[in-house]
DNA sequence: AATAAATGTGGATATTACTCACATATTATT
DNA sequence: AATAATATGTGAGTAATATCCACATTTATT
């Protein structure tokens, strides 16, 4: 997209809005919080009237989503890395995929809220375009939980659905854990992920 | 309804709004959630001017940790029910306080959002009075798994306190993915705390 | 070129949290 | 008991907000 627009001073259409939408609200909301992001001031400094948005968002929840979704196709991305690492062995992908979890929330922490929020996954509004990208998102997870299962890292026993969620919950809770502050300070935040990684794990047979 | 006002005389004073208030606010948010509370609604249930609140609490936050301290309080009750109850083997208060947990979660949905969303805890404005009771609920949380760790519950290797935080953080992921849905369906809650469980705890010897 | 669709604008509305000056009830002090 | 101080109530008003509406301009389609 390089149409003849650069001499043009003041166009009307602004070229690519919706997207120059999406990367300004993740930017306010990153720096101000999710609450910190109002529409107004959105289309303030987008350089843009405040009804701009409506024709690209259905409202503020759309975008909301939108920014969400974002936020777990780069996870995903980050999860794919390192599963397809040849490097690591599987219990060394366990710990790391365990590791990167938390740090991608801390680092993306206003983000995180969002995509694992009440705010948008209790709404009432609609909230497909989330789970779309959610899901398989997790599906992903079970997946990799499967393989961990056949390695001897998670009882076969236990049905991997139910794994994925547990080890999911734990990493969820850990990094809300840290970001919010709840029952904890800042720099204890290696101890207690592996305290959690040797509590789920199946500890390596002594040799 | 339709009450005969003429002879009734209407206070002036409402006797204990502060409490009202409280119960109340506590009410909408159970019911429509706590984005479903305003102020001018409340004020109108309660039949008392739109001002009135602000002569019992600083703004809404300061409101909203009252409720969420409240939450606590209960919360804090029905654990030392559970540690105080003698015909209980260690290895099923565990059960009893992870399975209570995650009922109460559910019981009080928006009020456990409260309790730990950041809305609360990630505010700029006073949270000391939410503090104050949080705190000690957890380091209740510690003594327990001190004990658990001498009846060889959880590995006496660990940092109690690092263990707490990490079986705390599996219960409010269980609790969160369950109640807002993410990534699962309502039918598999009792399936997933007993992963979790199962997980977490040292199996007890086979004899 | 004509028309439709997409994308922009300013004006308007309803809801909200909160402030302010003032009214009335309760209590503490004399 | 009288009075002063304090606690607790009221209504008017402000600023911010999300969203709707009618309309303007640009781009795409026929």
């Amino acid at each position: 997209m390089a149409p003849t627009e650069t001499n043009k001073k003041t166009k009307y259409h602004h070229g690519d809005l919706r997207q120059a939408l999406i990367a300004s609200a993740t930017n306010m909301v990153e720096s101000e919080g999710v609450n910190g992001l109002s529409l107004r001031k959105l289309a303030e400094k987008v350089n843009v009237s405040r009804t701009a948005a409506y024709h690209h968002f259905k409202d503020k929840h759309d975008l909301l989503c939108a920014i969400a979704a974002q936020g777990f196709a780069q996870w995903q991305a980050m999860a794919e890395v390192i599963s397809k690492d040849d490097s690591l062995s599987s219990r060394e992908k366990f710990k790391q995929f365990f590791l990167k979890y938390i740090q991608f929330a801390i680092n993306n922490a206003a983000i995180y809220e969002l995509m694992f929020g009440h705010q948008l996954w209790q709404s009432e509004g609609d909230n497909s375009a989330l789970k779309d990208v959610s899901y398989p998102c997790f599906q992903y997870q079970v997946e990799m939980t499967r393989l961990w299962q056949q390695q001897g890292i998670f009882p076969s026993s236990e049905n991997p659905t139910r794994l994925a969620q547990v080890t999911w919950a734990t990493m969820h809770g850990l990094a809300k854990l840290y970001i919010d502050g709840i029952y904890t300070q800042s720099s204890t935040i290696e101890d207690m992920c592996d305290t959690a990684i040797n509590l789920l794990v199946i500890n390596k047979p002594a040799n």
